[in-house]
RNA sequence: CGGGCUAUAGCGCAGUCUGGUAGCGCGUUCGACUGGGGGUCGAAAGGUCGUGAGUUCGAAUCUCGCUAGCCCGACCA
Protein backbone atom coordinates (compact mmCIF):
# COMPACT_ATOMS: atom_id res chain seq x y z
CA UNK A 1 0.00 0.00 0.00
CA UNK A 2 0.92 3.61 -0.79
CA UNK A 3 0.55 6.08 1.84
CA UNK A 4 -0.36 8.67 -0.64
CA UNK A 5 -3.84 6.59 -1.51
CA UNK A 6 -4.18 4.82 2.17
CA UNK A 7 -6.21 6.18 5.02
CA UNK A 8 -4.26 7.02 7.76
CA UNK A 9 -5.39 9.70 10.25
CA UNK A 10 -3.06 9.96 12.53
CA UNK A 11 -2.92 12.56 15.05
CA UNK A 12 0.22 14.41 16.87
CA UNK A 13 -1.03 15.49 19.77
CA UNK A 14 -2.80 12.96 22.13
CA UNK A 15 -6.41 13.01 22.60
CA UNK A 16 -7.84 14.22 26.00
CA UNK A 17 -10.10 11.55 26.56
CA UNK A 18 -7.35 8.73 26.20
CA UNK A 19 -5.58 7.91 29.66
CA UNK A 20 -4.03 4.66 29.15
CA UNK A 21 -1.01 4.16 26.55
CA UNK A 22 -3.54 1.43 23.84
CA UNK A 23 -6.35 3.91 24.13
CA UNK A 24 -3.46 7.00 22.86
CA UNK A 25 -2.01 5.20 20.73
CA UNK A 26 -4.92 3.59 18.91
CA UNK A 27 -6.79 7.20 18.33
CA UNK A 28 -3.36 8.83 17.37
CA UNK A 29 -1.90 6.28 15.18
CA UNK A 30 -5.42 6.40 12.95
CA UNK A 31 -6.56 2.55 14.02
CA UNK A 32 -10.24 4.14 15.82
CA UNK A 33 -12.30 6.38 16.25
CA UNK A 34 -15.03 6.41 18.74
CA UNK A 35 -18.62 6.69 17.56
CA UNK A 36 -20.23 6.85 21.11
CA UNK A 37 -18.91 5.73 24.76
CA UNK A 38 -17.42 2.59 24.80
CA UNK A 39 -18.34 2.00 20.85
CA UNK A 40 -15.86 2.25 17.66
CA UNK A 41 -15.47 2.82 14.04
CA UNK A 42 -12.33 0.53 13.49
CA UNK A 43 -10.68 2.57 10.60
CA UNK A 44 -8.01 0.69 7.73
CA UNK A 45 -5.21 -0.10 10.32
CA UNK A 46 -6.67 -0.96 13.25
CA UNK A 47 -9.43 -3.10 10.98
CA UNK A 48 -6.27 -4.73 9.40
CA UNK A 49 -4.55 -5.89 12.87
CA UNK A 50 -8.35 -6.92 14.15
CA UNK A 51 -8.29 -9.01 10.96
CA UNK A 52 -5.03 -10.54 11.58
CA UNK A 53 -6.17 -11.39 15.05
CA UNK A 54 -9.27 -12.93 13.96
CA UNK A 55 -7.33 -14.48 11.48
CA UNK A 56 -5.00 -16.32 13.86
CA UNK A 57 -7.78 -16.93 16.17
CA UNK A 58 -9.85 -19.16 13.48
CA UNK A 59 -6.43 -21.11 11.81
CA UNK A 60 -6.03 -22.00 16.14
CA UNK A 61 -9.64 -23.05 16.47
CA UNK A 62 -10.07 -25.29 13.40
CA UNK A 63 -6.41 -26.71 14.29
CA UNK A 64 -8.17 -27.98 17.50
CA UNK A 65 -10.89 -29.21 15.51
CA UNK A 66 -13.75 -26.69 16.29
CA UNK A 67 -15.96 -25.91 13.94
CA UNK A 68 -17.17 -21.91 12.56
CA UNK A 69 -20.29 -20.19 12.54
CA UNK A 70 -21.68 -17.45 12.88
CA UNK A 71 -24.97 -16.26 14.59
CA UNK A 72 -26.72 -13.26 15.30
CA UNK A 73 -26.19 -9.97 17.19
CA UNK A 74 -29.68 -9.84 18.23
CA UNK A 75 -31.36 -12.60 19.93
CA UNK A 76 -34.95 -13.42 20.85
CA UNK A 77 -35.46 -12.77 24.34
CA UNK A 78 -37.60 -15.91 24.90
CA UNK A 79 -34.64 -18.06 24.83
CA UNK A 80 -32.98 -16.31 27.57
CA UNK A 81 -36.19 -16.30 29.71
CA UNK A 82 -36.01 -19.99 29.32
CA UNK A 83 -32.43 -20.38 30.51
CA UNK A 84 -33.57 -17.38 33.52
CA UNK A 85 -31.00 -15.49 32.12
CA UNK A 86 -33.12 -12.75 30.84
CA UNK A 87 -33.82 -11.61 34.19
CA UNK A 88 -31.06 -12.54 36.18
CA UNK A 89 -28.95 -10.27 33.67
CA UNK A 90 -29.28 -7.08 34.89
CA UNK A 91 -29.17 -3.37 32.87
CA UNK A 92 -25.52 -4.91 31.08
CA UNK A 93 -28.15 -6.04 28.88
CA UNK A 94 -29.12 -4.04 26.59
CA UNK A 95 -32.99 -4.68 25.84
CA UNK A 96 -34.28 -4.07 22.39
CA UNK A 97 -38.29 -3.81 20.94
CA UNK A 98 -39.02 -4.47 17.40
CA UNK A 99 -41.88 -3.32 15.80
CA UNK A 100 -44.32 -6.59 16.53
CA UNK A 101 -43.60 -5.59 20.35
CA UNK A 102 -41.48 -8.70 20.38
CA UNK A 103 -38.85 -8.64 23.25
CA UNK A 104 -35.09 -8.51 21.65
CA UNK A 105 -31.59 -8.30 23.29
CA UNK A 106 -28.50 -7.64 21.53
CA UNK A 107 -26.46 -10.73 22.76
CA UNK A 108 -23.81 -10.13 25.56
CA UNK A 109 -23.37 -13.65 24.72
CA UNK A 110 -24.34 -17.33 22.77
CA UNK A 111 -25.06 -19.74 24.95
CA UNK A 112 -28.79 -20.10 24.82
CA UNK A 113 -28.71 -19.60 21.32
CA UNK A 114 -25.88 -22.25 20.73
CA UNK A 115 -28.29 -24.50 22.92
CA UNK A 116 -31.16 -24.02 21.13
CA UNK A 117 -29.22 -24.79 17.71
CA UNK A 118 -28.07 -27.35 19.40
CA UNK A 119 -30.85 -29.35 20.53
CA UNK A 120 -33.02 -28.70 17.24
CA UNK A 121 -30.62 -30.49 15.31
CA UNK A 122 -28.38 -33.00 17.51
CA UNK A 123 -30.09 -35.87 19.31
CA UNK A 124 -28.15 -38.76 19.35
CA UNK A 125 -24.81 -39.47 21.34
CA UNK A 126 -23.17 -40.65 18.02
CA UNK A 127 -22.53 -36.82 16.96
CA UNK A 128 -20.70 -35.95 19.74
CA UNK A 129 -18.72 -34.19 20.44
CA UNK A 130 -19.04 -31.07 18.89
CA UNK A 131 -17.45 -27.58 19.59
CA UNK A 132 -18.85 -25.07 17.28
CA UNK A 133 -17.99 -21.30 17.74
CA UNK A 134 -17.64 -18.14 16.16
CA UNK A 135 -16.53 -14.14 16.35
CA UNK A 136 -19.11 -12.13 16.34
CA UNK A 137 -19.71 -8.65 18.12
CA UNK A 138 -21.12 -8.15 21.33
CA UNK A 139 -22.96 -5.65 23.45
CA UNK A 140 -22.24 -5.23 27.25
CA UNK A 141 -23.99 -1.74 28.35
CA UNK A 142 -21.01 -1.10 31.04
CA UNK A 143 -22.29 1.60 33.19
CA UNK A 144 -18.57 3.50 32.90
CA UNK A 145 -16.67 2.01 29.86
CA UNK A 146 -13.13 3.09 29.49
CA UNK A 147 -9.83 2.57 28.27
CA UNK A 148 -10.77 2.48 24.54
CA UNK A 149 -11.50 -0.80 23.12
CA UNK A 150 -9.99 -2.62 26.24
CA UNK A 151 -13.20 -2.05 27.91
CA UNK A 152 -15.91 -1.01 25.11
CA UNK A 153 -19.53 -1.76 25.27
CA UNK A 154 -19.16 -3.37 21.92
CA UNK A 155 -16.83 -5.90 21.91
CA UNK A 156 -15.82 -8.64 19.14
CA UNK A 157 -15.48 -11.85 20.55
CA UNK A 158 -14.54 -15.26 19.79
CA UNK A 159 -17.03 -17.52 22.07
CA UNK A 160 -17.18 -21.67 21.59
CA UNK A 161 -19.23 -24.07 23.23
CA UNK A 162 -18.83 -27.65 23.60
CA UNK A 163 -21.06 -30.55 23.77
CA UNK A 164 -20.34 -33.80 25.01
CA UNK A 165 -21.93 -37.06 26.94
CA UNK A 166 -19.84 -36.96 29.64
CA UNK A 167 -18.08 -34.76 31.96
CA UNK A 168 -14.39 -36.40 30.95
CA UNK A 169 -15.41 -35.77 27.39
CA UNK A 170 -16.24 -31.99 28.29
CA UNK A 171 -12.80 -31.85 30.35
CA UNK A 172 -11.04 -32.76 27.43
CA UNK A 173 -12.93 -30.34 25.33
CA UNK A 174 -11.20 -27.55 28.34
CA UNK A 175 -8.24 -28.97 27.41
CA UNK A 176 -8.41 -28.77 23.99
CA UNK A 177 -9.62 -24.87 24.79
CA UNK A 178 -6.39 -24.51 26.91
CA UNK A 179 -4.02 -25.67 24.59
CA UNK A 180 -5.65 -23.62 21.57
CA UNK A 181 -5.14 -21.06 23.93
CA UNK A 182 -2.01 -20.81 24.92
CA UNK A 183 -0.76 -21.27 21.05
CA UNK A 184 -2.97 -18.45 19.87
CA UNK A 185 -1.58 -15.78 22.59
CA UNK A 186 2.13 -16.99 21.53
CA UNK A 187 1.53 -16.43 17.85
CA UNK A 188 0.29 -13.04 18.39
CA UNK A 189 3.39 -12.63 20.57
CA UNK A 190 1.54 -12.33 24.12
CA UNK A 191 2.63 -14.18 26.52
CA UNK A 192 -0.80 -15.08 28.54
CA UNK A 193 -0.99 -17.18 31.45
CA UNK A 194 -3.77 -19.49 32.49
CA UNK A 195 -5.07 -18.55 35.79
CA UNK A 196 -7.62 -20.04 38.20
CA UNK A 197 -10.72 -17.77 38.30
CA UNK A 198 -14.15 -17.31 39.47
CA UNK A 199 -17.16 -18.14 37.40
CA UNK A 200 -18.77 -15.26 37.51
CA UNK A 201 -22.34 -14.47 35.42
CA UNK A 202 -22.05 -17.77 33.55
CA UNK A 203 -21.63 -20.12 36.18
CA UNK A 204 -20.33 -23.21 36.54
CA UNK A 205 -17.15 -24.94 38.24
CA UNK A 206 -14.50 -25.02 36.00
CA UNK A 207 -12.34 -22.02 35.31
CA UNK A 208 -9.20 -20.57 34.06
CA UNK A 209 -8.73 -16.84 32.99
CA UNK A 210 -5.54 -16.24 30.76
CA UNK A 211 -3.94 -13.23 31.58
CA UNK A 212 -1.22 -10.68 30.13
CA UNK A 213 0.65 -8.88 32.57
CA UNK A 214 0.24 -4.90 32.23
CA UNK A 215 0.40 -1.93 34.33
CA UNK A 216 -2.42 -0.99 33.19
CA UNK A 217 -4.44 -4.14 33.80
CA UNK A 218 -7.63 -4.06 35.61
CA UNK A 219 -6.97 -7.17 37.48
CA UNK A 220 -4.34 -7.83 40.21
CA UNK A 221 -2.42 -11.04 40.00
CA UNK A 222 0.00 -12.90 42.26
CA UNK A 223 2.11 -15.68 40.70
CA UNK A 224 5.51 -17.68 40.59
CA UNK A 225 8.29 -15.77 38.92
CA UNK A 226 8.64 -19.62 37.43
CA UNK A 227 5.42 -18.88 35.38
CA UNK A 228 7.19 -16.35 33.33
CA UNK A 229 9.45 -19.21 31.97
CA UNK A 230 6.52 -21.14 29.97
CA UNK A 231 6.69 -21.39 26.30
CA UNK A 232 4.19 -23.03 24.39
CA UNK A 233 6.01 -23.16 21.86
CA UNK A 234 6.36 -25.23 18.79
CA UNK A 235 5.00 -28.10 20.02
CA UNK A 236 3.25 -29.92 17.26
CA UNK A 237 0.23 -31.04 19.74
CA UNK A 238 -2.29 -34.00 18.24
CA UNK A 239 -5.39 -32.11 20.16
CA UNK A 240 -7.31 -36.08 19.95
CA UNK A 241 -4.53 -37.03 21.97
CA UNK A 242 -5.88 -36.88 25.68
CA UNK A 243 -2.93 -37.68 27.52
CA UNK A 244 -1.05 -34.90 25.89
CA UNK A 245 -3.63 -32.56 26.43
CA UNK A 246 -3.70 -33.57 29.92
CA UNK A 247 -0.13 -33.09 30.27
CA UNK A 248 -0.11 -29.65 29.10
CA UNK A 249 -2.72 -28.57 31.53
CA UNK A 250 -1.20 -30.13 34.05
CA UNK A 251 2.14 -28.37 33.32
CA UNK A 252 0.86 -25.18 32.88
CA UNK A 253 -1.68 -25.41 36.13
CA UNK A 254 0.93 -26.89 38.46
CA UNK A 255 2.62 -23.12 38.63
CA UNK A 256 1.26 -21.07 41.22
CA UNK A 257 -0.75 -17.84 39.51
CA UNK A 258 -4.22 -16.61 40.37
CA UNK A 259 -5.88 -13.52 40.27
CA UNK A 260 -7.19 -11.54 43.36
CA UNK A 261 -10.62 -13.46 43.16
CA UNK A 262 -9.02 -16.71 43.84
CA UNK A 263 -5.61 -15.62 45.32
CA UNK A 264 -5.27 -18.38 48.78
CA UNK A 265 -2.72 -16.57 50.65
CA UNK A 266 -1.86 -19.61 52.91
CA UNK A 267 -1.36 -21.91 49.85
CA UNK A 268 0.52 -19.22 48.09
CA UNK A 269 2.82 -18.85 51.33
CA UNK A 270 2.49 -22.87 51.03
CA UNK A 271 3.53 -23.67 47.62
CA UNK A 272 5.88 -20.14 46.78
CA UNK A 273 8.79 -19.56 47.89
CA UNK A 274 8.95 -16.44 49.26
CA UNK A 275 11.92 -15.18 46.88
CA UNK A 276 9.37 -16.35 43.70
CA UNK A 277 6.53 -14.60 44.52
CA UNK A 278 5.13 -12.24 42.67
CA UNK A 279 2.57 -9.32 42.61
CA UNK A 280 1.42 -7.92 39.54
CA UNK A 281 -1.35 -6.14 37.03
CA UNK A 282 -2.75 -7.95 34.16
CA UNK A 283 -5.40 -8.03 31.48
CA UNK A 284 -7.76 -10.59 30.96
CA UNK A 285 -7.54 -11.82 27.27
CA UNK A 286 -9.46 -15.14 27.32
CA UNK A 287 -11.60 -16.95 29.68
CA UNK A 288 -12.62 -21.19 29.57
CA UNK A 289 -15.54 -22.80 31.86
CA UNK A 290 -16.76 -26.11 32.08
CA UNK A 291 -20.50 -25.63 33.39
CA UNK A 292 -21.64 -28.98 32.73
CA UNK A 293 -25.64 -29.48 32.22
CA UNK A 294 -26.26 -25.29 33.15
CA UNK A 295 -27.92 -24.98 29.94
CA UNK A 296 -28.36 -28.59 28.67
CA UNK A 297 -31.02 -29.53 31.93
CA UNK A 298 -33.59 -26.13 31.85
CA UNK A 299 -32.94 -26.00 27.67
CA UNK A 300 -33.40 -29.79 27.33
CA UNK A 301 -30.41 -29.87 25.14
CA UNK A 302 -30.60 -33.84 25.42
CA UNK A 303 -28.87 -36.76 23.61
CA UNK A 304 -29.72 -40.65 23.46
CA UNK A 305 -26.83 -42.07 25.13
CA UNK A 306 -25.66 -46.45 23.94
CA UNK A 307 -28.26 -46.95 26.85
CA UNK A 308 -31.37 -45.63 25.12
CA UNK A 309 -31.89 -42.62 27.92
CA UNK A 310 -31.91 -38.97 27.31
CA UNK A 311 -29.15 -37.50 29.00
CA UNK A 312 -28.46 -33.37 28.95
CA UNK A 313 -25.03 -32.91 27.23
CA UNK A 314 -22.20 -31.25 29.10
CA UNK A 315 -21.24 -27.87 27.87
CA UNK A 316 -18.49 -25.51 28.29
CA UNK A 317 -17.70 -22.25 26.67
CA UNK A 318 -14.83 -20.43 26.05
CA UNK A 319 -14.00 -16.99 24.90
CA UNK A 320 -10.97 -15.16 23.67
CA UNK A 321 -11.82 -10.70 23.35
CA UNK A 322 -10.17 -10.20 19.92
CA UNK A 323 -10.86 -6.31 20.21
CA UNK A 324 -9.35 -6.12 23.38
CA UNK A 325 -6.70 -8.11 22.42
CA UNK A 326 -5.76 -5.39 20.35
CA UNK A 327 -5.39 -2.97 23.34
CA UNK A 328 -3.75 -5.46 24.83
CA UNK A 329 -1.19 -5.81 22.73
CA UNK A 330 -0.25 -2.18 22.42
CA UNK A 331 -0.22 -2.27 26.23
CA UNK A 332 2.09 -4.72 25.93
CA UNK A 333 4.17 -3.65 22.97
CA UNK A 334 4.77 0.19 23.15
CA UNK A 335 7.31 3.06 23.60
CA UNK A 336 6.90 6.53 23.98
CA UNK A 337 7.51 7.15 20.36
CA UNK A 338 4.42 4.77 19.74
CA UNK A 339 3.35 0.96 19.22
CA UNK A 340 5.73 -1.59 18.20
CA UNK A 341 3.99 -4.78 16.49
CA UNK A 342 4.90 -8.19 17.34
CA UNK A 343 5.96 -9.88 13.48
CA UNK A 344 2.74 -12.20 14.24
CA UNK A 345 -0.06 -8.93 14.28
CA UNK A 346 1.58 -6.52 12.11
CA UNK A 347 -0.62 -4.42 9.78
CA UNK A 348 1.97 -4.09 7.28
CA UNK A 349 5.10 -6.24 7.24
CA UNK A 350 7.77 -3.47 6.74
CA UNK A 351 7.79 -0.01 6.23
CA UNK A 352 9.04 1.82 3.41
CA UNK A 353 10.66 5.24 4.10
CA UNK A 354 11.38 7.41 0.43
CA UNK A 355 13.85 10.17 1.82
CA UNK A 356 13.64 12.48 -1.25
CA UNK A 357 10.56 11.85 -2.35
CA UNK A 358 10.59 13.47 -6.29
CA UNK A 359 14.27 12.44 -6.37
CA UNK A 360 14.52 9.98 -9.71
CA UNK A 361 17.19 7.21 -7.86
CA UNK A 362 14.92 7.22 -5.13
CA UNK A 363 11.61 6.93 -6.27
CA UNK A 364 13.08 4.36 -8.59
CA UNK A 365 14.16 1.92 -5.94
CA UNK A 366 11.33 2.87 -3.61
CA UNK A 367 8.94 1.15 -6.39
CA UNK A 368 11.48 -1.37 -6.96
CA UNK A 369 11.79 -2.60 -3.37
CA UNK A 370 7.97 -2.10 -3.33
CA UNK A 371 7.39 -4.63 -6.14
CA UNK A 372 9.88 -7.17 -5.26
CA UNK A 373 8.38 -7.58 -1.34
CA UNK A 374 5.15 -7.79 -3.01
CA UNK A 375 6.13 -10.51 -5.07
CA UNK A 376 7.60 -12.36 -2.04
CA UNK A 377 4.36 -12.12 -0.75
CA UNK A 378 5.02 -9.49 1.83
CA UNK A 379 2.49 -6.59 2.55
CA UNK A 380 4.95 -3.27 2.75
CA UNK A 381 3.36 0.12 3.58
CA UNK A 382 5.39 2.77 0.99
CA UNK A 383 5.74 6.33 2.65
CA UNK A 384 5.56 8.16 -0.89
CA UNK A 385 4.40 11.29 0.78
CA UNK A 386 6.19 14.81 -0.51
CA UNK A 387 7.46 14.66 3.34
CA UNK A 388 10.95 15.35 5.18
CA UNK A 389 12.83 12.39 6.76
CA UNK A 390 11.71 13.03 10.22
CA UNK A 391 8.37 13.15 9.98
CA UNK A 392 8.37 9.98 7.48
CA UNK A 393 10.26 8.59 10.71
CA UNK A 394 7.78 9.67 13.31
CA UNK A 395 4.83 8.11 11.61
CA UNK A 396 5.87 4.92 11.08
CA UNK A 397 6.81 4.75 14.63
CA UNK A 398 3.77 5.77 15.92
CA UNK A 399 1.73 3.16 13.76
CA UNK A 400 4.62 0.47 14.78
CA UNK A 401 5.66 -1.48 11.64
CA UNK A 402 8.56 -3.67 13.11
CA UNK A 403 10.85 -2.87 10.27
CA UNK A 404 11.73 0.13 7.64
CA UNK A 405 13.25 0.15 5.14
CA UNK A 406 14.86 3.56 4.32
CA UNK A 407 15.71 4.85 0.96
CA UNK A 408 17.70 7.90 0.64
CA UNK A 409 20.09 9.57 -2.23
CA UNK A 410 22.62 9.20 0.16
CA UNK A 411 23.22 5.35 0.74
CA UNK A 412 21.51 5.16 -2.63
CA UNK A 413 25.26 6.24 -3.90
CA UNK A 414 26.58 3.21 -2.48
CA UNK A 415 24.19 0.98 -3.32
CA UNK A 416 22.81 0.52 -0.40
CA UNK A 417 19.59 1.25 1.54
CA UNK A 418 18.73 0.53 5.79
CA UNK A 419 16.84 -1.85 7.27
CA UNK A 420 15.94 -1.05 10.68
CA UNK A 421 14.06 -2.92 13.68
CA UNK A 422 11.64 -0.75 15.62
CA UNK A 423 12.20 -2.81 18.51
CA UNK A 424 15.72 -2.46 19.09
CA UNK A 425 16.19 0.46 16.76
CA UNK A 426 19.05 -1.34 15.28
CA UNK A 427 19.80 -0.72 11.77
CA UNK A 428 22.07 -2.40 9.03
CA UNK A 429 23.00 -0.97 5.85
CA UNK A 430 22.45 -3.94 2.57
CA UNK A 431 22.01 -3.39 -0.97
CA UNK A 432 18.04 -3.67 -1.85
CA UNK A 433 18.05 -7.12 -2.66
CA UNK A 434 19.55 -8.13 0.09
CA UNK A 435 16.83 -6.09 2.20
CA UNK A 436 13.95 -7.97 0.77
CA UNK A 437 15.26 -11.33 1.34
CA UNK A 438 16.06 -10.73 4.88
CA UNK A 439 12.23 -9.23 5.52
CA UNK A 440 10.85 -12.36 3.35
CA UNK A 441 13.49 -14.70 6.14
CA UNK A 442 12.12 -12.97 8.98
CA UNK A 443 8.50 -13.61 8.25
CA UNK A 444 9.09 -17.00 6.87
CA UNK A 445 9.29 -17.54 10.65
CA UNK A 446 5.71 -16.05 11.34
C1' C B 1 -25.28 3.70 40.36
C1' G B 2 -22.65 7.41 44.13
C1' G B 3 -18.90 11.53 43.87
C1' G B 4 -16.19 15.12 40.75
C1' C B 5 -15.52 17.61 36.06
C1' U B 6 -15.93 19.07 30.92
C1' A B 7 -18.44 20.73 26.21
C1' U B 8 -15.37 27.03 21.83
C1' A B 9 -12.30 25.02 14.06
C1' G B 10 -10.22 18.08 12.41
C1' C B 11 -6.88 17.69 17.33
C1' G B 12 -4.95 20.26 21.88
C1' C B 13 -6.40 24.68 24.30
C1' A B 14 -7.25 30.25 25.75
C1' G B 15 -11.35 33.62 26.14
C1' U B 16 -16.34 32.87 30.75
C1' C B 17 -14.81 35.50 37.02
C1' U B 18 -15.62 41.47 35.11
C1' G B 19 -21.61 40.53 28.85
C1' G B 20 -19.96 44.42 23.51
C1' U B 21 -20.41 39.86 18.11
C1' A B 22 -14.19 34.68 18.80
C1' G B 23 -8.42 33.71 19.33
C1' C B 24 -3.61 30.66 19.77
C1' G B 25 -0.69 26.12 18.62
C1' C B 26 -0.87 21.71 15.68
C1' G B 27 -3.20 19.90 11.34
C1' U B 28 -5.36 21.39 6.27
C1' U B 29 -4.89 24.33 1.27
C1' C B 30 -1.66 27.34 -2.14
C1' G B 31 3.39 29.27 -3.28
C1' A B 32 8.63 29.38 -2.45
C1' C B 33 12.97 27.63 -0.21
C1' U B 34 14.23 22.84 1.66
C1' G B 35 15.42 17.42 2.17
C1' G B 36 18.60 11.36 7.13
C1' G B 37 14.20 12.41 13.19
C1' G B 38 7.41 15.99 13.08
C1' G B 39 12.11 22.17 8.73
C1' U B 40 11.56 27.68 7.33
C1' C B 41 9.08 31.92 5.17
C1' G B 42 4.68 34.01 2.95
C1' A B 43 -0.60 33.71 1.85
C1' A B 44 -5.45 31.34 2.81
C1' A B 45 -9.67 28.32 4.18
C1' G B 46 -12.17 26.43 8.34
C1' G B 47 -16.47 27.84 14.20
C1' U B 48 -25.22 28.01 14.44
C1' C B 49 -19.07 28.66 20.99
C1' G B 50 -23.21 20.84 22.76
C1' U B 51 -28.67 21.96 23.00
C1' G B 52 -33.38 24.48 24.59
C1' A B 53 -35.40 28.34 27.24
C1' G B 54 -34.69 32.80 30.21
C1' U B 55 -32.30 37.66 31.82
C1' U B 56 -30.39 41.87 28.81
C1' C B 57 -30.26 47.13 24.05
C1' G B 58 -26.65 43.12 23.41
C1' A B 59 -24.87 36.29 25.77
C1' A B 60 -19.26 31.78 24.26
C1' U B 61 -19.58 34.74 28.91
C1' C B 62 -25.08 35.39 33.66
C1' U B 63 -29.61 31.86 35.23
C1' C B 64 -32.44 27.27 34.71
C1' G B 65 -33.44 22.72 32.07
C1' C B 66 -31.73 18.92 28.78
C1' U B 67 -28.00 16.03 26.13
C1' A B 68 -23.25 14.07 25.35
C1' G B 69 -18.44 12.92 27.03
C1' C B 70 -14.39 12.31 30.71
C1' C B 71 -12.21 11.11 35.68
C1' C B 72 -12.45 8.46 40.86
C1' G B 73 -15.26 4.57 43.20
C1' A B 74 -18.65 0.21 42.99
C1' C B 75 -19.20 -3.26 38.68
C1' C B 76 -17.12 -5.84 34.50
C1' A B 77 -14.42 -10.12 28.91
Amino acid sequence: MRLTRYFLPVLKENPAEAQIASHRLMLRAGMIRQASAGIYSWLPLGFKVLSRLEQIVHEEQQRAGHIPLLMPTLQPADLWQESGRYNAYGPEMLRIRDRHERDMLYGPTNEEMITDIFRSAVSSYKELPLTLYHIQWKFRDEVRPRFGVMRGREFLMKDGYNFDLTMEDALHAYNRHLVSYLRTYERMGLQAFPMRADTGPIGGDYSHEFLVLAPTGESEVFYDSDATGLRFGDRDIDFTDRAALQQVYDDWTAIYARTDETHDEAVYAERVPEERRRTARAIEVGQIFYFGTKYSEPMKALVVNEQGERVPVHMGSHGIGVSRLVGALIEANHDDRGIIWPEGVTPFHVGIANLKQGDGAADAACDALYAGLKARGLDPLYDDRSERAGAKFATLDLIGLPWRITVGPRGLANGVVELTSRRTGESEEMSPEAAIDRVAQIYAKV
